[in-house]
DNA sequence: TCTGGGGTCCTAGGACCC
DNA sequence: TCTGGGGTCCTAGGACCC
């Protein structure tokens, strides 16, 4: 049985995820932006019609934002996480097989439903999650994971399809023929540089370019990526997401940072919040490294620098991870910056329950990891931060600054939206 | 004044081993 | 003049994704 997949993916998630909560923003240009409120993440389609550019700064746009009267939102990731949450469970009542690909998409195996109308079931999926959920979404649905993409990118741009496309249905060199290289999953602004050079425009030429080429210009990426494009399957359903290998927390600055205990701070808050994420993923830490750096849009004097420091044994602990990191930032710390942007990286990622121990360790690690979930069940419960390690700060004038952040409507009570008649 | 954050995979080259 | 063959592991850098 040749496999079939649909790729669901919701249209302008962030954007579409404030407007639930807000109805009267319905129809008006919306942009969400970075920390810090650096730059745009993300618009509505009202927004995207005004020309504004994914990615790019919000000082640079600040009269057009203001000409057009566009609704700004700082990221509220509480929010979209949890929006996330619900359309995947939605999903998976349709299709138990099923990829969490990214925050707003997931891939569906339609592969077992070989006697349904694929268009009319994308149909279902797309009135059920906006019923559900309050979000649009749009369906896609391929012979292969790259084609499911292109098909998802028909079904937002062409308004008769209403939001699902079927690639099975209809002649795939026509819909190709019409998308350019960069709109090809997997070919990024280098690759569409060199295709062009070489006179590839679109996915259909890309498909005809023969192996050999692909192989020594493109690599083995490359190659499985045309053959996708040919509708030979190479990418498979990961339903069970592989154990990560790496986990960072790195952010930029509200406001530079140009002392040493407040890079101490800033460092041990950021291990803090690296390490949450440890322990929910029930992972321990081998490698740490911390990273700073001055602001490299600026004039003036650069530094950044990285140091990678082999822990001792594998570790969970905050308190282990920041004696360390702290260890780590203390080395590569340089008087007379201002600098813009720090991070911890926690690589060597083992199972935290098959770490090694270490037979000169000789702290009780039974009490450390009680004091671990009391941690993480104090902040669960009362918000994150509630208790903090004392190396964190108080005062944190270097906190990012969110200035046009909604509230949390979905994951904090006194946060619930209120409905008047 | 103001420019995000968090990931993955592949490749080439060097060190080292038998 | 002429200098094997094959393997592994590690790292840095480059490409991509959302």
């Amino acid at each position: 049985m040749p496999p079939i997949f649909a790729l669901v993916d919701c249209n302008n998630f962030y954007a579409s995820c404030e407007r639930v909560f807000n109805p009267r923003l319905e129809g008006k240009p919306i942009v969400v932006l970075s920390n810090n409120d650096g730059c745009v993440v993300a618009r509505s389609n009202e927004a995207k019609a005004l020309g504004i550019a994914m990615g790019v700064p919000e000082f640079q746009i600040r009269p057009l934002l203001r000409a057009h009267q566009v609704q700004v939102f700082s990221s509220n990731y509480t929010l979209y996480g949890d929006m996330s949450q619900r359309v995947m469970e939605t999903l998976e009542q349709f299709c138990p097989d099923l990829e969490i690909y990214s925050i707003d998409e997931a891939f569906l195996s339609l592969s077992g439903f070989t006697s349904r109308n694929f268009t009319e079931y994308g149909r279902t999926i797309r009135t059920t999650v906006k019923r559900w959920t309050g979000l649009p979404v749009s369906v896609g649905i391929a012979e292969t994971k790259t084609l499911a993409k292109i098909a998802n990118r028909v079904a937002k741009r062409t308004p008769d399809t209403n939001g699902v496309f079927d690639l099975l249905a209809c002649s795939d060199r026509n819909a190709l023929g019409r998308v350019p290289v960069e709109d090809v999953w997997g070919i990024g602004r280098n690759l569409t540089r060199l295709l062009n050079q070489h006179g590839i425009m679109t996915a259909l030429q890309l498909r005809e370019v023969d192996d050999p080429w692909i192989r020594k210009h493109l690599g083995i990426v490359g190659l499985r990526l045309v053959m996708e494009l040919r509708g030979v399957s190479c990418l498979d359903l990961e339903e069970c997401p592989a154990p990560k290998q790496s986990l960072t927390c790195s952010r930029a600055f509200g406001q530079l940072i140009s002392t040493l205990p407040n890079m101490e701070e800033a460092i041990s808050s950021y291990t803090s919040r690296v390490a949450e994420k440890l322990r929910r993923e029930r992972l321990a830490a081998t490698v740490l490294t911390v990273c700073l750096t001055t602001n490299e849009f600026k004039e003036g004097p650069h530094y950044s620098n990285a140091l990678t420091l082999k822990l001792p044994v594998a570790t969970d602990s905050t308190s282990d991870l920041i004696r360390s990191a702290l260890k780590g930032i203390r080395a590569i710390y340089r008087d007379g910056y201002h600098y813009k942007k720090a991070g911890v990286i926690l690589t060597g990622l083992v199972a935290a329950s098959q770490a090694q121990a270490d037979l000169f360790d000789y702290q009780d690690r039974r009490k450390s990891k009680r004091l671990m979930s009391a941690l993480d069940a104090i902040n669960g419960r009362w918000g994150a931060d509630t208790l903090h390690y004392a190396s964190s700060g108080i005062r944190k004038a270097w906190k990012t600054q969110f200035q046009h952040r909604s509230p949390a409507y979905t994951t904090d009570w006194a946060a619930l939206p209120i409905v008047t008649a």
